[in-house]
DNA sequence: ACTATAACAGACCGAACATTCTGTTTCTAA
DNA sequence: TTAGAAACAGAATGTTCGGTCTGTTATAGT
């Protein structure tokens, strides 16, 4: 059991285990550019190992198969996502914004991203590959149950439903989502942002603040 | 000049080309088919080949190109998803339907359907595809055009510019196109119904049906 | 009736694909 | 200090890809 022990002094950060880390960092940022750039059909293995600059040993010593890699980019991608909102969490009763600044940012620091478009791909491609699917779809749910979870707990929704924050919510995502799709196929690159300011003007109406009563 | 040739009886429709209509249609049916159950990435010629039953000849004899294939098979889904429309302009002032029917009748009839979630496939290949955004760039957008203006026929939009009904509608189709790539990653079937529902009621207060003045 | 041509049929090609494999280096635990 | 294992490196493999090419058959204009 070689794992006990490297499990029994993990305080120790070994050389070894930081350029591994510091690999796959890299590796995995290479497949968010090219999913990004190239799209999920043309993300292939060659085009990311040259992107990242790395042997083609090193990928597959550390992502055995595809869909291990874009896997494991993908749930880096989330947990980076994440983030910041835990550090509002942790920072504790700073007024949440109104719904629509939140949209608003949300689209422009996280949706309309090289990130958020390589998610996208992801996303649709998990639609058809099964295996894919398999692997992500639980911690999709887990993300999204948490996503809700921290919406729900600064804003409620206009409609009788308790969880009525959390749909509307999901309505965004989606929304922004499908945005991402369209996003080629408008003349005018400012009709974007009135499709972002009109949906969040009405949205705005329904995903309240929450008074701390 | 055998194309003038052609040209001179068109009333005369030759079993020749009846045959290659029908060949046609039989291929692009498969790559909706492909579209949808495999995606974009596994949509390779031999798998629609096999899929259509037809041989590698055909094929290429009447689409030189895989990207030809798929902006064919694109149009005539949009073109088949247009008709409608027009069956109901021409039947003249049947009134139009309140947004919300109108919004749940497009998501069960037209969007979550094989050649909606085909037409998304295709969507996303042209984020990253320029060969095929270029083809399809400008009929997209004609299409985006003639369906706004379909809209902007019978409904108005709450807010004040004149085109507001378009942009209403523009961002409702949005929303969709981003509910099927969702569509994997809800726990509960029901909830993509009560997306749905949420959002058509919202949309509701917005897209209003035009009094015939 | 005849011939030119569109409509197929299927073998073939080089490139690129994901994966497996055998070396070589570097670190770590004993 | 020294095995031994993890971290790479890169060649090799068999498959599948999109596209081309040479035949064969059916049809339509003359």
């Amino acid at each position: 059991m070689s794992e006990t022990a490297a499990e029994v002094k993990p305080e120790r950060i070994s050389k070894k285990r930081m350029k591994a880390e510091a690999m796959k960092r890299r590796i995995c940022s290479a497949v968010v550019a090219c999913l990004d750039e190239c799209g999920y059909a043309e993300t292939s293995i060659n085009r990311i190992q040259e992107r990242a600059g790395v042997s083609r040993g090193a990928l597959t010593h550390h992502f055995p198969t595809k869909q291990a890699l874009v896997a494991e980019t993908c749930m880096r991608m989330l947990h980076a996502a994440m983030r910041p909102m835990y550090a509002l969490k942790d920072e504790g009763e700073a007024r949440p914004l109104p719904a629509d600044e939140l949209l608003i940012g949300s689209w422009n620091n996280i949706v309309n991203t090289p990130e958020g478009r390589a998610f996208v791909e992801i996303l649709v491609a998990c639609r058809t590959d099964r295996a894919l699917h398999d692997v992500l779809c639980e911690d999709l749910l887990a993300w999204d149950a948490e996503s809700a979870a921290a919406v729900s707990a600064f804003y409620r929704g206009s409609g009788a439903d308790e969880d009525d924050a959390a749909l509307l919510w999901s309505m965004c995502r989606t929304f922004f989502r499908g945005l991402l799709m369209h996003e080629r196929f408008v003349s005018d690159p400012a009709y974007l942002g009135r499709m972002t300011d009109r949906f969040a003007g009405i949205m705005n109406a329904h995903l309240l603040v929450r008074d701390h009563a």
